[in-house]
DNA sequence: TCCTAACCGAGACGGTACGTCACGTCTTCAG
DNA sequence: CTGAAGACGTGACGTACCGTCTCGGTTAGGA
């Protein structure tokens, strides 16, 4: 997102970030306006325009700053042997999260920039999204080399549709996010909707 | 949404919903204005103002304008008896709607819209998700009944882990939304991620 | 330079051509904007915009609004039977006038802007000099008729031949402007530059 | 104007000079900046506000420069004896002038860099005005000694008599300014307001 | 002949103001 | 007496310049 890193001013940048950020969780989002940020930053409006394109590219570069202190190595699912003990835990910390009220507005800012812009998405898939997802992948790939999962199952899928229905029902607030809707996602996935045979 | 329809120019309420949901799908969510709306129905601004509360207001009831044809009898869907194949059409449709280019801006912009405002969001699940997910869940029903899905199968768990993932990646565009992606989704999902029994 | 005087608030005009000339004489031409007018009028800066192209006509009809209190009469210049006494006073009036700190700033910026803008000299030309102008050739013409000017004398021209260098040493600062000067320019006009015949 | 001429580049100041008087005649005094004029001469901006301390300043010195190359030898008023085909002809240049559309603008500005700037005035009075101004005096300074003009004329004020009236038009525009303008200046100013005595 | 200080181009920076758009409220006037 | 038309105060937009401030890179001139 960000260009040439000509002679620029690192303090400002993190100012920015932080700034865009922190309003995001006071105000919400509508009501984040570029004026806004360059006030609480201390900063001219124009050193905004000039290194990021809009207002969501700022936004997500803040997201961005904040998941960069995780650096260096990638995420990783927890992996005790029990996939759905260890894929329960991990809901269970992310209903947390989404129901966070500090990080509640600015992902949904996030999720809807990313709705209204392509390019953005393309940006969040790759920096943001990619090493998580390759991480939950990873997770379903050591049970199913474990046997079990089966073995010609569609990873992709599978991530989807655990992590589908949660967030789904965080950005359309159709139902609760409980921890108890978690363990229901984890376990009618993990069983398929199909009759268990005898002997199961 | 739409208060006591106290002497209320059904033509203006009309003209105002048609012109709401064309601009959505001409300029974009973002570029859409109570102003511009206004204008291209050929209406007084107040006259918008004095029936909905708000932006996402006018378009929400757009939207309900559009699904008022198919009013009296409530939606659903095919049941021939095999329940893979009925999901599998039905996800097929849905993918297509959701390429559409006429519906793709529009669509978005009321996702949108929820995200951010939760009585919209409440009014949305009634009016708007409501009958279309309960026409979902039925049709599991009649599926569990004939012994083709769990007992204990949870159907609002179930319904949402099927569209769940289609409507997370056409929203946050993380990744082609095709037919072949919704058959994966569909045969996953009724298989669960468990290795096969032997004999199946 | 007002445009169609449709629905609009007088209250507003009036402040808003009250502040630029207050602002004028306080900080200068050179520091007064449309956004320092329209929050010292307590208005909108497109209430500014909206009736005015430039900053230059609202100073102008800041002026245009000083001089509406003498309507209804046409000014004119005193008329004692003594010409060479009544152009003295007339001048040392607007010697007074120009070095006056509270019109100084304001009659330099509509002069400047004057200066730059045609349409605008026009304006001034027949809405605010005119008047003054026929009041001074009046004056003349009067004098004439009783013998005391050259019967073939070109009006115009001697109207700017006495206010002229007044009005340009006090833009240009090409010199002190005082009582004395305009006394030599009013003997200097009426004699004429030539040695003056005997027996006069 | 010029401060201390230290390690100071040549090609860089006669750039800088030689843009701001282009930009002048080519977009008009307004919208001449600081910023455009580094970037027309190809050089940093610091290097302007290093040696002039105002735009108006360095208008004035493009001034000075274009008169530059007439150093030397003082500017002298053509003197055939008769003054006023003499003065006829001097005015009649400078109308020339002051229709020429590449002088026109740069001029306008440089009058009203003075108008608001007394220090410029005073700079201006001394080194481009004054030795024009003398040479004006030292002409009709002949023609008295010539018997042509009164003894006891004030020969600031006559001057002023002449060339204010011409200015004052321009700058103005309260009227057209034609050659045959300027001579109805000249016979006027020499014969006075007064009627002609009988015998001249 | 090298060192070092100043000047130079470039342009980022915190700001102010620009002129425009849309907000939501209000007032007016034609049908 | 409704409702279109649109003026109003407000506030954000994205842009242009302001004058100050580094940055490297010349470019002399005193050692």
């Amino acid at each position: 997102m960000t260009p040439s890193p000509a002679r620029r001013r690192e303090s400002s940048r993190r100012a920015i970030l932080t700034a865009a950020f922190d309003l995001l969780s006071e105000v919400g989002y509508a009501k984040v306006s570029i004026e806004g940020i360059a006030a609480r930053a201390g900063v001219g409006k124009q050193t905004i325009y000039r290194w990021w394109p809009s207002k969501g590219a700022v936004i997500f570069d803040a997201f961005l700053m904040l998941s960069e202190g995780n650096e260096g190595e990638p995420p990783a699912l927890p992996d005790t042997g029990d996939l759905e003990a260890d894929l329960t835990a991990v809901l269970h910390a992310t209903v947390e999260e989404l129901n966070d009220p500090r990080y509640d507005q600015p992902m949904r800012a996030l999720a809807t920039e990313i709705a209204h812009d392509a390019e953005l998405a393309a940006a969040y898939a790759e920096r943001l999204d990619g090493p998580l997802k390759e991480a939950k992948r990873q997770r379903l790939r050591s049970a199913q080399q474990a046997g079990h999962l089966a073995e010609d199952l569609d990873l992709d899928v599978a991530v989807e549709m655990i992590w589908g229905p949660l967030l789904n029902r965080w950005l359309q607030r159709s139902g609760p996010l409980t921890a108890e809707y978690a363990d229901r996602i984890v376990t009618t996935a993990l069983h398929g909707l199909r009759p268990r045979r005898s002997g199961e």
